[in-house]
DNA sequence: AGGCCGTACTG
DNA sequence: CAGTACG
DNA sequence: GCCT
């Protein structure tokens, strides 16, 4: 300590004596608290190394407030170059001469010292947002010099939405790149094969945006066994060999993507540059915003466990944008251009990134209850109501439920298999029960179909139960009840497979029941898993391939974006000529306009098209989201992301459907409910099935 | 200011 | 009907 | 909470 401060002392005697002086004595500081001097220790140097300007002057005094020496001129002391936001590093090195700058200075915009001071933490300097751009001038020129994936974000603030996607293709292969697998080759060309992707990509065309796209096609046509997959979607009956096939495949690019990363991540001490994402892992690549969606995720629970249903929303649809972003978001301005980021949000974001830390989280643990209403929650048909009302007749633990509340059979079953219901479940279990369900379902009718759902079939590692659709070509729902009502499902009783049915429309109308919820275990094992079948007659496979895909804010807005179009859409299928009332209470039943195909759907809801790639390959694009961007890669999927669009695609790989989202669908929904009649849309497509009205 | 998906099962 | 659930 |  009192080196330092003599250290100070000895800066200050550099400076000007006058200067010296007046700086004491004129401004008079007023220091803050000890322990909020964050500062302290730390000389600043400012550039312009002035307090002639009334704004910088305000900063300068406010970090010597917080603890930090102003270095009048230039010194072996100084640790920190604090430099105006209209200065690039070309300015600071001719101010200060090269010379000079050593790696030990952290150069940083102006933004940092009133960053750290709001957090009351000196926060890493690193940070986009506190970066001093290279170069002589704003905008894209800047970019030769960096790494691709870089430099665009830096400079302009409104590059996100358009390059969501497209940093997937950045970040396998920046432009400074040489060791690209051979396969993967940069095709400018085909990019002209894909035009029709999304409708608006000629609107609003980022200079970017071609080469990104380009990119992101070059690699789907050489990541492509893509031709196999084209054929037909979803019915894809095999699903044993995959699970292990598809996590090794996903490894292996992972690591390849990693690789190249690393070389693009190098830091450039020489214009201040680091890259943020550290994605040091090095086991396995996970999403750069793993951590903040760690945390809007309690924020969600939390929302949802105060009966905040909206929030709870909000939240989580930030969460499913943020895990489709491949870059590390840290700033303000880089969130609030995700779609479902605003700013509160965003606030919420750029604290997290810096301070690693939600203090809004932190002051909501406060309520004593809140941990039990939690823990209640947990139990299968237990809500916030019943949790509620549980806590106020004064059941403190399960155990007092077990014994002392009124329990419905159902929350019974849930209470006894709690920790079962609530772990995740491996991909390989998940197929593993498919595979039963298939084998007796086969052994009942050999023409059955059955489909993995759920976020097993977006992709996941691993998933909260198993989702199994359950079709028949031809056939009746009546009649594929029948099967597995009657045969199937009193077999795999028999068993030992399924252990207890929960929901299983037994009671009520006998007539038009469509799904069994129940338990299943495998051979051996005591861990009871949640088991979903849907029963879907064949004219409604496309639509319940879409709702039991999902995820469910996918279908929200998928339906929403319908309801908009004057549609509706439900698992049974896609309807036309929907009448609304006051609150889009819907009046009319409207009529068919799809349910057994799901491209069909997407097609007509403007979502979907084909496109034709160089070589004669093929791709068809669909709108679904909650894919994780890992899933998308290794799936050799790939989509375009246009402002305000989204295109998007499912390619079957393995038994894995892979599906990307990039559309903004509530965007999307607003700009139909104008133009309803226009057909913008559906540039791909020869019948957009758009008219709602025939 | 006001909407924010559409449905199925249980009691 | 409310509550819970499904995506 | 976000969006219109």
């Amino acid at each position: 300590m009192p080196a330092q401060f003599s250290n100070r002392r000895k800066i200050s005697a550099k400076a000007p004596p006058k200067l010296s002086k007046k700086q004491s004595s004129k401004k008079s500081i007023q220091l803050q608290p000890e322990d909020a001097q964050i500062f302290r220790g730390l000389v600043f140097y400012f550039l312009p190394n002035n307090d002639i300007a009334a704004p910088r002057r305000k900063r300068i005094e406010k970090a010597q407030e917080y603890g930090a020496l102003w270095a009048r001129e230039w010194s072996a002391d100084v640790t920190h170059v604090i430099v105006d936001a209209n200065l690039r590093m070309s300015d600071v090195e001719k101010a200060i001469g090269s010379d000079q700058l050593k790696p030990r200075h952290v150069i940083v915009n102006e933004k940092y010292p009133p960053d750290c001071i709001e957090y009351q933490v000196l926060l890493p300097t690193h940070l986009l947002k506190f970066q001093v751009f290279p170069g002589p001038r704003r905008g894209p020129e800047a970019e030769g010099q960096q790494p691709r994936e870089k430099s665009p974000k830096a400079p302009s603030e409104h590059f996100n939405r358009s390059k969501i996607f497209a940093t997937a293709g950045a970040a396998a292969k920046p432009d400074n790149e040489q060791e690209e697998p051979a396969v993967v080759t940069h095709e400018p060309a085909s990019f002209a094969a894909v035009e029709g992707f999304g409708p608006s990509i000629t609107t609003k065309k980022g200079e970017n945006e071609d080469d990104e796209l380009d990119r992101i096609v070059a690699e789907v046509q050489a990541t492509a066994d893509l031709p196999l997959e084209l054929e037909d979607d979803s019915l894809e009956p095999s699903s044993s060999t995959t699970a292990s096939d598809s996590e090794d495949g996903q490894l292996t690019r992972m690591q390849e993507k990693k690789h190249k990363r690393s070389i693009s991540d190098v830091v450039d001490p020489q214009l201040g540059f680091s890259c943020m994402r550290k994605n040091e892992g090095t086991s396995k690549s996970k999403n750069p915003n793993l951590r903040t969606i760690e945390m809007l995720d309690k924020m969600a629970h939390y929302y949802d466990r105060i009966g905040d249903r909206w929030r709870t929303i909000s939240y989580r649809k930030a969460i499913t944008a943020l895990k489709r972003q491949t870059d590390y978001i840290a700033t303000r301005e880089q969130a609030i251009g995700i779609p479902g980021i605003g700013e509160r949000l965003a606030s919420k974001v750029e604290e997290i990134a810096c301070t690693n830390k939600l203090r809004r989280l932190e002051s909501t643990v406060t309520d004593p209850n809140d941990p039990i209403l939690l823990l209640f929650m947990g139990i299968y048909q237990v809500g916030l109501p019943t949790a509620s009302r549980w806590i106020a007749q004064g059941h403190q633990s399960l155990e007092d439920l077990k014994s002392k509340a009124d329990l419905t059979p159902n929350q019974r079953i849930g209470l006894d298999h709690y920790d079962d219901f609530l772990s995740r479940i491996p991909r390989s279990e998940v197929m593993a029960h498919a595979d039963i369900v298939r084998r007796a379902c086969s052994n009942a009718d050999a023409q059955i179909q059955l489909v993995v759902g759920g976020s097993c079939r977006r992709g996941s590692a691993d998933c909260g139960d198993i989702d199994l659709i359950i079709t028949k070509e031809s056939a009746s729902l009546e009649q594929i009840r029948t099967i597995l009502v009657d045969t199937v499902i009193p077999q795999l009783f028999q068993d030992g497979f399924l252990q207890v049915g929960l929901a299983t429309s037994r009671s009520r109308s006998t007539d038009r029941g469509s799904k069994w919820h129940g338990a299943s275990a495998l051979p051996g094992s005591q861990v009871w898993r949640r088991i979903d079948l849907l029963f879907v007659p064949w004219d409604e496979f496309g639509a319940a391939l879409i709702y039991f895909t999902g995820n469910d804010i996918f279908n929200r807005s998928i339906r929403l974006l319908a309801s908009r179009k004057k549609m509706r859409l439900n698992q049974h299928g896609l309807y036309g000529d929907i009448m609304r009332g006051e609150k889009r209470e819907r009046i009319t039943q409207g009529r068919l306009l799809e349910g057994r195909s799901e491209e069909r759907i997407f097609e007509i809801l403007g979502l979907q098209t084909q496109h034709h790639l160089p070589g004669g390959a093929s791709i068809r694009i669909m709108a679904y989201m909650g894919i994780s961007l890992e899933s998308v890669i290794l799936g050799k999927l790939v989509a375009g992301a246009i402002p305000r669009c989204i295109a998007l695609s499912t390619i079957q790989k393995r038994d894995v459907v892979f599906h990307i989202c990039e559309i903004d669908l509530a965007t999307e929904a607003a700009t139909a409910a104008k133009n309803q009649t226009t057909s913008k849309w559906s540039k791909g497509t020869d019948q957009p099935g758009l008219s709602p009205h025939n």
